[in-house]
DNA sequence: ATTTATGCAAACTATTTGCATTGCC
DNA sequence: GGCAATGCAAATAGTTTGCATAAAT
């Protein structure tokens, strides 16, 4: 039987807080802030579960941590190849996009991954050269 | 200037040599068999390098280790969520995605990366009853 | 001769796990 | 009271890196 502990809470709510796109080590870092006893093994532990729960979103990414979001519907990101940062793409989740497989050799697909890569507008600022001529 | 090894040979022929989808490991063990005084270090610096000037496709999975595949041209993946293993799915590259992208919010997107999950045929088989009744 | 690449080991990042103890139900 | 969850530390997986040495140019 699943226990509502405190930490799972906590867990739950440093998703919320943080709002999109946290990892682990964030979460943990803004709880353990209030609670220094939490461990981060629990953490994850939490995150893994409230994400099986469907509490949360569990977000695997290509290099890099796995992100957690607190919004539950499928959509896509962007990674920031610069700064590793996630960003929220607005665009129509392609429920369908198996359809326009040809052939995957019998394999059974059940859902896919998609992320954008690219640089965020902060490390875009950052690259720019600072004046022409 | 870029040297040409004899490590640097062996891991190219080892990547064509084993097809497609050879992780880093993979890699190794095949050419710690005839060399076993390579190390796994060089290994990694040798794919990485290879990637990058373009002579091997190193693969980013969400979840799990990297893949090199010895082919060049661009195209998907479908990833078993139970052996792990990669395999090739026959679809059309989506040079055009980001035209899909209503507002990436100032991110400059470059690229994407998009794999399949779900199982394979030989799981399949593996977790199939045994008859039904 | 120069300088990149190697081998080895250690470090590192992200995550999971074993186990004694705590604390929900 | 029973059993799931915690804290802690150690283990794991995948990969990178520092450094003395070797080898390619």
């Amino acid at each position: 039987m699943k226990r509502n502990t405190i930490q799972r809470a906590l867990v739950l709510k440093a998703v919320n807080h943080l709002r999109s796109h946290a990892t682990a080590e964030e979460v943990y870092d803004a709880v353990v802030r209030d609670h220094p006893h939490i461990s981060k093994g629990t953490v994850y532990r939490n995150l893994n579960q409230l994400a099986e729960d469907g509490e949360i979103q569990k977000l695997e990414m290509p290099d890099g941590p796995d992100c957690f979001d607190h919004r539950l519907h499928r959509h896509y990101h962007a990674k920031c190849s610069q700064c590793g940062r996630v960003f929220d793409v607005d665009m129509d989740y392609m429920t369908d996009l198996v359809r326009l497989v040809k052939d995957a050799h019998g394999f059974a697909i059940d859902g896919h991954n998609l992320v954008f890569t690219g640089v965020c507008p902060a490390c875009q600022q950052a690259t720019r050269p600072v004046l022409p001529g």
